[in-house]
DNA sequence: GCGACAG
DNA sequence: ATCTTGTCGC
């Protein structure tokens, strides 16, 4: 670990402190151009089984988008899981497994939304402003808002609004998928985030962070686990 | 009061 | 998130 990880306040929370937290937290975000000569990227997601959460953090690189460096972590999951509250069950362990990460990536995408979220301040940004670093949102489903007329053609993109403002974007990323939702992280605008999303898909639905993510940190890596060691 | 509701 | 086989469409 090459840098640093203060963790801003505790985790041990509940539910209303937690809300508290994120209204406190809020404004610290940011919305600007990112256009840093990109190394490399980073992906984010948690897994969980029988109450046990699988972080995985992978860190690829940007040209290639070939995995890197792979950061898996396991801890007791203790927070429930209340809409609008996921980063408060999902960023310890999550933080744990940074802790393991040789380097943190230029910027990250994480599962979950950013600032498409009721109080603006969803998992994505959370980690963001913990780390001050460029992070953007990347969900499957929408929180808040509602979005129209979204074309089938990849690329295609739509809105998301919510209480009149645009908190995100329905971009269609596959043909026949459902779009994900992309939003602004921390340090990353709009107009960055989709481009980004869009120049690390690779045929899947989910860019290349996120899947690969998603797969360190799935319930079948995790069975794989029970035989195998994962470097 | 009722329904919605990231993962 | 997770429980789970086949099935439909691109
Ligand atoms: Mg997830």
């Amino acid at each position: 670990m090459k840098f640093s990880l203060d963790c801003l306040h505790s985790w041990n929370l509940e539910p209303n402190q937690a809300v508290a937290l994120q209204q406190s937290l809020r404004g610290r975000v940011r919305a600007e151009p990112f256009w840093d000569d990109v190394a490399s990227i980073g992906g984010v997601d948690v897994g969980i089984l029988n109450g046990m959460g699988r972080a995985a953090v992978v860190r690829l690189d940007y040209v290639s988008l070939q995995p890197l460096e792979v950061a898996v972590a396991t801890e007791q999951i203790s927070f429930p899981y209340i809409p609008g509250l996921l980063s408060f069950r999902e960023m310890p362990v999550i933080l744990k497994a940074l802790e393991k990460l040789s380097g943190l990536p230029d910027v990250f995408i994480v599962d979950g939304h950013g600032i498409a979220h009721p109080r603006r301040f969803g998992i994505a940004s959370h980690l963001g402003v913990i780390l001050d670093k460029p992070t953007i949102g990347c969900a499957k489903s929408i929180l808040v808002g509602s979005y129209q007329y979204l074309a089938e053609e990849v690329g295609s993109q739509a809105d998301l609004v919510a209480e009149g403002e645009v908190v995100g974007v329905a971009l269609r990323t596959r043909r026949g998928c459902k779009p994900v939702i992309v939003s602004v992280g921390h340090r990353v605008d709009l107009l960055s985030a989709v481009r980004l999303i869009m120049t690390t898909v690779r045929g899947y639905r989910l860019p290349e962070p996120c899947r690969l993510a998603h797969r360190f940190a799935s319930r079948v890596s995790q069975h794989y686990d029970k035989d195998i060691k994962i470097k």
